[in-house]
DNA sequence: CAGCAATAATAGTATTACTTTCACGAATGA
DNA sequence: TCATTCGTGAAAGTAATACTATTATTGCTG
């Protein structure tokens, strides 16, 4: 499956659209791989020029650093995001099938993503989970918030935590929480993955394990003092 | 106040314990303001050499990289969290009790903690809410985890996650659920810092906010199906 | 006071994160 | 159609980083 959606984002994140050109094309495929490799520390537009037959200062014409990049990818990653859940909350009629609907999203979105402008979405996720955190801790955020840098995210924030309303419209802190999902998704994959010790989650079996714990972390909260 | 307490951690992590000496000192406590000024990624050991009229080779003796200092120096905070934890939950006698025990230390660490070995605990805090998981988000992890860069870490989940299966036994999560607490107070500080739509938290009045926000989540999960 | 360990001074290396300059070919537009 | 400009590539240059190695100097310890 091939969806051709138009990829938003900011336009302080590049200085040319990779999308309209063939070489742009090539740095967006080729770096996620690279980055999912060798961690953003590691990747390097010199090392990216040479994978993809291209020149360091070409790079550097799309890209004012690496760190852009980064938060490009994860941009797109977020819009992805965004739309599969307002996309499959669309038609959804009951809040708590809307939130059910959201945690799955969250849980499963590598294993059923069509492939987006050529971009692996699964590499991409593996991105999110190890590099995502690095986007926003930065010296820069602040400048680089009021520039619009982080936009994607917060549209996402805005999607999920309206989806929390609606399932109780008394709850004080819903976009705290919807951070707190996300946030907790990633980070409980990560630590299933690399800390025996920090989880129930067995790296086999966290899938479902780490949808339940979601799915009681947010329901208790979201429906407490009412009863059923 | 000064309380002196034996700082554990793991010898993996220095190569020369840096207690053991005025150098060693030095550099853990002009280390923390410089870190906290500049940001990991700006901070090297030239400048701290510079500051505290040393040398780069001196300090590389000490540690084997700048990455290894910050791990030193974000275990010594876990520590100290752990102690504080410990000691004010020993003679309490509710597990509920314990648990807002330990809610209330994480939101207030700074503004009530003793100075450990001339160390300041506020800048030390402001490193964790903006570097501490940069210390795990590494493409080696694995081979540190093996090495034992995170036990302080792990000893305080395992200390929290105690306290939670008393207040329910038949909690499912506790580990998963521990490390939840920790990451979301510091990241939901981080946001209200610096991203006013992520949060309902005003920078000015966030602590009593999000110890709220973190009591209800807590005790909502803990206690849903048990009525009162 | 000799001897050793810790520290300092200095220099050196490979790599990074850029920037600059120039040159080429393809498309564009007047 | 010719001139221009645009995107790309090639190459070289710079300042800083993240170390390492060598040698000198201090200061304490037996």
């Amino acid at each position: 499956m091939e969806i051709d959606i138009h990829l938003p984002k900011n336009e302080n994140l590049y200085l040319i659209n990779p999308e309209n050109s063939a070489l742009g094309k090539k740095i967006i495929v080729s770096s996620i791989g690279m980055i999912r490799e060798l961690g953003i520390e590691d990747f390097t537009f010199k090392k990216l020029a040479r994978e993809i037959k291209s020149n360091e200062a070409s790079i550097y014409r799309y890209f004012t650093n690496k760190h852009n990049l980064l938060v490009y990818l994860i941009s797109v990653y977020w819009e992805v995001l965004n739309m599969k859940i307002e996309f499959s909350t669309e038609f959804t009629v009951t809040p708590k099938d809307k939130l059910d609907r959201v945690i799955d999203i969250l849980v499963n979105i590598e294993s059923a993503s069509p492939s987006i402008k050529n971009m692996d979405i699964r590499s991409l996720h593996e991105i999110v989970l190890s590099e995502s955190a690095k986007a926003y801790l930065t010296k820069k955020v602040d400048l680089e918030d009021q520039q619009g840098y982080f936009k994607s995210y917060e549209k996402l924030v805005d999607t999920i935590s309206k989806i929390f309303i609606e399932v109780n419209d008394e709850y004080e802190f819903p976009r705290a929480l919807a951070c707190n999902l996300i946030e907790t998704t990633y980070e409980q994959f990560y630590f299933s993955q690399h800390f025996q010790t920090l989880t129930e989650f067995q790296n086999s079996d966290s899938k479902p394990k780490v949808k339940r714990f979601l799915e009681t972390l947010m329901f208790s909260v979201l429906t407490k003092g009412t009863l059923n």
